[in-house]
DNA sequence: CTGTTAGCGCTTTCAT
DNA sequence: ATGAAAGCGCTAACAG
């Protein structure tokens, strides 16, 4: 007693449809195809009704293999443990969504052989990648992805690559302007782990405005980006010798520094002027009211999406893709 | 002047090694298996040493087209936007790939096509889903993934799938018998999105719990688990007033409340108790010393893992797979 | 425009 | 233990 065969247990093929729609596979294919293949109207309405009426779904597996792609984007990053992770992955994964492909989030975190990891994994296949994480270098992504889709963010770009480049020197020059004019002249600079390129650069620029405009910067503390770490910087300041302004290159390590000059009666912008770093947009940060360096994530991300739906063209059209920090004027200086 | 046939500028494939070796392509995949499958100790040799000098890798499409399945796992949760999340899923993440597979964050969002979305996607044909999110019930899901590797962890588990139940009773118990036995009469429940079926449980044992211990629930304030709308909640609380405890479903919520009630002067424990809800570990956190239930978040995450290395295991051997809250107490209350 | 024919790279019978 | 051969489901190339 033969069961209908294309109903057995497994899902229907592109076979079941095209017999069902009396046309050949191939034509299904095409139907079927996002973009636009030559099929007559009549059998492409034909195909489309029966691969209805079958619930019909293509097979992403058999499609990649045949066409050595996928509608998957790896996103690398070095963790996610901030809130300011959230702020950029969280609508970056939304948009991603939106373009109908799939995220793997792959956490670099310290390890190093991330790569032995990537080699055997269908991110080797993906449509492409977003390279947030400062592991590795252009070439060394490239070739690991065996794909010239990927898109550096992460400062190590070379000439042949994808990248949008962070101007992070415009929001620093403005906010060190900022407390110049409002009289600084002692500053702390608070900032992350020193083996990214993107912190040395902005360490970078704080020394360099800082002496343009006449200041000082008294100490150096290093975090590691995390509220914790502020809090210990704040620790690290003594009350009686109160720099004029507390410059750090994160939110979080901000809010750290207030809350734990809080207990000395220290406040500012009244005792000492404080800016922070990333633009937190999100709710939980809003409470804070810390003034801010950063940039617009929503256009980082129409970016991204302009890269992902024609990552060949992206670069092609000679166009900077530079996106420009500013001060953002809170209530702390 | 022929190249070389294998080097053109694709990856050896199998068949590039088993020439090499001199085998048959048949014996290159059994001596790569994971899994012991009969070769003869020096074939594999010769197999393991061509595949070496090659730098041949599998093609994860090809084997999960042959295979049905891919070293996949679909992590699916509602967004990305509290510190509570990042608590869970980035030690989430780094365990998954230990595992040596890889994530599909999927952001449902308050989206109800997500499953058109799935439906043609890789995301079909993964390893496992973890479901966070409470969109969907078993069945669906089931369906969604035509799969039944599906842990869910959303509270909407049936009979037939896998699942892992945070008993949060207990700790609510605690937590309430604690405020009772520092003589609180009077409480203000702030809650989260309603429409999640795990928060009204939650919802259900404060009632329960305070019932049971003669406090009264004088106000349900609903908010969103946010910081922000833990702020707003304080608002709504009269200075003059003040209940005797303050119940959050949420750290952020409640770290809101406590900031809120700031400028009154209020402060707990002295003139509140104030309980959160998540037992967030990281550093974002400490600084707030808020009185906490939660349960140990890599007690969860090596269950999860448990359930990736054998999900037919998982529920077979009849465990119950519960994980009990607690409470934390800290300086609030 | 349409259908047939080859693969994509791997795993898996099934004889040997 | 081994190898030949038949797929997995789809797309691309090529004739018609």
């Amino acid at each position: 007693m033969p069961d209908d065969p294309a109903s057995r247990d497994k899902r229907p093929t592109i076979a079941d449809v095209a017999r069902r729609a009396g046309v050949a596979p191939a034509i299904v294919s095409r139907a079927l195809s996002p973009v636009r293949r030559p099929v007559s109207q009549e059998k492409r309405e034909r195909v489309l009704k029966a691969a209805a009426e079958l619930g019909y779904n293509q097979n992403p597996l058999a499609r990649g293999l045949a066409t050595k792609s996928l509608d998957l984007v790896a996103v690398l990053v070095n963790h996610l443990n901030d809130l300011s992770d959230l702020d950029l992955i969280d609508p970056l994964l939304e948009r991603i969504q939106a373009l109908g492909k799939q995220a793997v989030l792959i956490r670099v975190g310290e390890t190093r052989r991330i790569e032995d990891f990537l080699r055997n994994s269908v991110a080797y296949h993906v449509h492409a990648a977003l390279v947030f994480s400062d592991f590795a270098d252009a070439q060394t992504v490239r070739e690991l992805f065996h794909s010239d889709n990927v898109l550096m963010l992460n400062g190590r770009a070379d000439l042949q690559s994808a990248r949008i480049v962070v101007d992070d020197a415009a929001g620093i020059a403005a906010a060190v302007e900022r407390a110049a004019a409002q009289g600084a002249r002692r500053a702390v600079l608070v900032t992350g782990r020193d083996s990214s390129l993107v912190e040395q650069a902005r360490c970078g620029f704080y020394r360099n405005h800082c002496a343009a405009s006449g200041i000082v910067i008294a100490r150096e503390i290093q975090g590691d980006y995390s509220y914790a770490s502020g809090l210990k910087a704040a620790a690290g300041i003594d009350p009686k010798d109160v720099p004029d302004v507390v410059f750090c290159t994160s939110d979080s390590m901000a809010m750290g520094v207030m809350d734990g000059m809080r207990p000395t009666g220290l406040r500012p912008p009244q005792d000492y002027l404080l800016y922070g770093f990333d633009a937190l947009s999100r709710s939980n940060f809003d409470a804070y009211d810390i003034s801010t360096i950063g940039f617009d994530k929503g256009v980082l991300i129409e970016r991204v999406a302009l890269f992902l739906k024609d990552p060949a063209g992206f670069s092609a059209r000679g166009e900077l893709h530079e996106i420009r920090t500013g001060f953002v004027p809170r209530g702390t200086g």
